[in-house]
RNA sequence: GCCCCUGUGGUGGAAUGGUAGACGCGUCCGACUCAAAAUCGGAUGGAGAGAUCCGUGCCAGUUCGAGUCUGGCCAGGGGCACCA
């Protein structure tokens, strides 16, 4: 460099991020192309509701699938990478009541904010296809598909226990019940029987379950989470017959274990434990007992095993012993028939009621077939083993002793065979505004009718109240009055709308298609699903992740589309945490908060700003409000653009783990950012002279980058940018290394696109978006040199640099001339060595 | 209670059963500067003057060779849960 050059530039974000952006925007760069004759890729991160600011922990969602979009469409693909908002919601109905603003209004603006933080951020979307679920243009399309399902079969009311706040006249979800008492009233919650529409996603436990088995591109965590969720269990339901003349089923998975059966047990709503209580005082106060019993995991672990015998008994169906019949507080009435037949000796739960009221604990199960007494210690026997004391079961293994009785029960017609979900029908009734209108009516003479199609959309009227409590559909002076479309009676509309969940059931089918008179069209889906790789927080694992699958297969079954899975690849990223700032408050000992803004942060100490006092630096956890921890997007964009935070999401954590946010390491990108920008100003088309180790080290990191972006390694593809930045900077100039600065240019830009854009635009034409990936010689991707370890017992003692495919031989023989390995030999006899070619020579003494 | 994941320097983390600690952050030393910032060069697991020795939560095992595989513990995180 000579004294004359100018001070080398520096790359200003704050100009050269909007350019770039506003390039984009104007050629439309990132629309996705329905017509295009390449392949497809379908590239989608959950989209976000609307609350007002885009988080962290969004801009590390969106980055990484940014990544994947932008590298795809270099790898030729046609790329579908939309976005959109899941803007109905509770929250939005409580800042009507706390601030007076429509739910319309606060949504809508804050989409219009947080899309503009999206923009800034240069994500590559196609914005063409934006989706709010709060327009009509979306949840009309909803209704429609929900009154398909409907016709269908799939679609039902019944009458359903919920939590109902008296104060506020809602149903709560079981989230906003705390305590037994409604999240915002305080108001002690009752459980109230209500008419509510359900989906009936039972019908499709065995598939959900089944088809689980071919997501192998989904986390194994994922898939169990589902898996135990459905929770298939196989079994049989039988019958007993009782002193009292009636029966009562009963439901077990241990069929097997019937001769150990010593008593049985039913719920406290149980019909049996109600004609118990029938003229019993103390039968009715036990089962008030029952019901007052909290639910929370921590009191289950501590409640006791409570039973109130009934007098009656059942007739064990093999021995014609009579069983007392008990209530118990441990048998649901939601799972199976709400009856067990109980066998202390192989289940816990009915040992230690055995042993509480002096039942008798029978071993009908042992190791072998010889401890036919052999006691219990202290605990039941829940293993698999041989059946003993079991009349004609005797001598059999569990699995051939189930299908024996199971057998027996229906030869002799007192039982079956029976499969039971934990899985429930999935309730979609809220008694709130700010959602999808159920689009049915309901007549006096007809009942329940549909809305019909060509009156779709049912839109949510504007003029509501939020100044009293409950549903202000339902309280709307006109809106729910309407004629019935069957008879022409005056009817009522249905004032509940739907679950939330139902409108991000089907959103990624909206996006790759979104006619006007239709929810989408089918040839349309056909090109784009399935969805090539879904990214999403794990919080997602069960509820949104099972409502879209059996979205899927629903609308498979009534013929709208024809795959069986919206997500092939499922991706879950990890959180970005921070560490906590704090100090005791002396008035009452407890901690307060303060934000890495007020804090001024040195190696080993942090200090407030405010007074220049020390203050303590917690553990780091995930950014929320109430710890401080929270750093804005919007400033860190501000003061370092957007490449930086793009690149800091990406760094150094593996992307499925939590991200440790640190000024530090955003000060970090920041200056690579800088470096990067030096680097690309080296280049000089007409260097000359050949660097065949550059050509070599610039082929295998494109090679490299490429497999860590489609594996999601981010971190990895991170680390070898800068290994290749490092290699470039050290080397002298040469045409090599002009090509090298090109390719890193290139690779670099799916991370920091509008630094990549910048420097593209000094030297080529065109966008470097729109360039192909770099390709690669793979002559050049194996060294023609290795380094290998020489070993002695194991333990490394040298190493030899020599020609790629050094004969094993020639190795052996280098290898025992090195001076090190001789003075560890000390003389000893070599018994043998092993040569693995390229790799190590070991000596074994 | 059951199921799953994780455990590697000061720190985030690399490592097809084959040179543990790539790469980043931080720290230290140096260059440049009147000075600072920025930038550049070097060092950085521990012990030892050195040769070397010890090191991937702990204890065993398999193997010529284990961070990686197997068994058993411990710790942290997550999920499910009186599910019969």
């Amino acid at each position: 460099m000579t004294q004359e050059q100018a001070e080398p530039s520096r790359f200003e974000p704050a100009i050269a991020d909007l350019r770039w952006q506003q390039v984009w925007d104007d050629q439309k760069t990132f629309c996705a192309n329905d017509t295009s004759a390449k392949p497809r890729s379908y590239v989608l991160e959950m989209f976000p509701y609307p609350s007002g600011r885009i988080h962290i922990g969004h801009v590390r969602n969106y980055t990484m699938g940014d990544v994947l979009a932008r590298y795809k469409r270099m790898r030729g693909f046609e790329v579908l990478h939309p976005m959109g908002w899941d803007a109905f919601g509770m929250p939005a109905e409580n800042a009507a009541m706390e601030r007076g603003v429509h739910p319309g209004s606060w949504t809508r603006q804050n989409i219009a904010n947080m899309k503009a933080q999206l923009k800034r951020l240069g994500f590559a979307l196609d914005w063409s296809r934006e989706l709010a679920t709060c327009e009509p243009e979306y949840y009309g399309q909803e209704q429609s598909l929900f009154l398909d399902l409907y016709a269908a079969g799939l679609v039902y009311r019944k009458e359903s226990a919920v939590n109902w706040d008296p104060v506020d006249q809602t149903v709560l979800a079981n989230e906003q019940v705390i305590d037994g008492r409604g999240w915002r009233s305080g108001a002690l919650v009752e459980k109230r029987k209500l008419s509510q529409w359900f989906l009936k996603i039972t019908d499709f436990a065995e598939e959900l379950l089944e088809g689980l088995s071919h997501l192998d591109k989904w986390p194994e965590k994922v898939r169990t989470m589902q898996e135990n969720w459905i929770g298939k269990s196989q079994g049989m339901q039988f019958r007993f017959d009782l002193s009292d003349g009636e029966s009562v089923e009963v439901y077990t998975t241990r069929p097997d274990t019937i001769f150990g059966a010593s008593f049985v047990a039913v719920a406290a709503e149980h019909p049996v434990a109600q004609r118990a209580a029938q003229g019993n005082a103390a039968a009715q106060e036990f089962i008030a007992l029952c019901k007052q019993g909290g639910t929370t995991a921590a009191e289950l672990e501590t409640a006791e095993k409570l039973g109130f015998d009934t007098g009656i008994t059942a007739r064990h169906p093999f021995t014609g012993a009579e069983l007392p019949v008990y209530i118990a507080n441990f048998v649901l009435i939601e799972y199976g028939t709400g009856a067990i037949m109980a066998v202390p000796g192989h289940d816990q739960r009915d040992f230690d009621f055995a042993t509480k009221y002096g039942l008798p604990i029978l071993r009908v199960v042992a190791a072998n077939a010889d401890d036919v007494t052999k006691p219990f210690a202290g605990e039941a026997e829940a293993g698999y083993g041989v059946l003993v004391n079991s009349g004609l079961l005797n001598g059999m293994e569990v699995s051939e002793a189930k299908a024996a009785v199971i057998e027996r029960a229906e030869t002799e017609g007192w039982g079956q065979g029976k499969i039971v979900w934990r899985l429930r029908d999935w309730g979609v009734s809220r008694q709130r505004y700010w959602g999808t209108p159920i689009p049915f009516i309901h007549c006096e003479v007809c009942g329940v009718v549909p809305v019909p199609k060509k009156q779709l959309p049912v839109v949510l009227p504007e003029d509501v109240d939020f100044a009293t409590p409950g549903n202000p559909l339902a309280r709307h002076p006109t809106w729910k009055h309407v004629d019935c479309p069957q008879c022409g009676v005056p009817a009522r509309r249905e004032t509940d709308t739907l679950d939330t969940f139902v409108d991000s059931s089907w959103y990624f089918l909206r996006f790759a298609s979104q006619p006007d008179d239709r929810p989408f069209d089918p040839a349309a889906i056909r090109q784009w699903l399935p969805v090539e790789q879904y990214i999403g927080g794990i919080e997602h694992a069960i509820l949104h992740l099972l409502y879209a699958r059996f979205w899927t297969r629903a609308l498979k079954r009534i013929g709208k589309i024809d795959i069986d899975e919206p997500f092939a690849s499922l991706f879950t990223q990890g959180m970005v945490t921070h560490e906590t700032y704090t100090r005791v408050d002396p008035a009452n000992g407890q901690p307060i908060y303060f934000s890495p803004g007020e804090v001024e942060r040195s190696s080993a100490s942090a200090m407030l700003l405010a007074d220049s006092e020390p203050v303590d630096i917690g553990r780091v956890i995930k950014m929320s409000k109430s710890k401080k921890n929270v750093v804005d997007p919007d400033e860190i964009v501000a003061k370092h653009g957007a490449d930086a935070i793009r690149w800091f999401m990406l760094s150094d954590s593996p992307p499925e783990r939590d991200l440790p946010w640190s000024e530090a390491g955003i000060e970090g990108c920041a200056r690579f950012v800088q470096r990067l920008w030096r680097l690309f100003a080296n280049y000089d088309a007409a260097a000359v002279g050949e660097d065949k180790a550059l050509d070599r080290k610039r082929d295998q990191t494109v090679h490299a980058v490429a497999q860590d972006i489609e594996a999601l390694g981010f971190n990895k593809a991170v680390a070898r940018i800068y290994e290749l930045t490092g290699a470039i900077e050290k080397a002298p100039p040469s045409a090599s290394r002009s090509a090298a600065i090109r390719a890193l240019l290139v690779i670099v830009a799916p991370m920091m696109p509008h630094l990549a854009e910048e420097a593209f635009a000094g030297t080529e034409e065109g966008l470097v978006a729109d360039a192909p990936w770099p390709a690669v010689d793979p002559a050049l991707l194996v060294d023609d040199e290795v380094t290998v370890a020489v070993q002695v017992k194991g333990k490394l003692r040298d190493t030899l640099t020599v020609a790629k495919g050094t004969a094993s031989a020639d190795l052996e023989r280098l290898a025992l001339a090195s001076d090190k390995v001789q003075r560890a030999l000390e003389g000893a006899q070599v018994k043998k060595v092993i040569v693995v070619p390229d790799r190590l020579v070991n000596f074994v003494v």
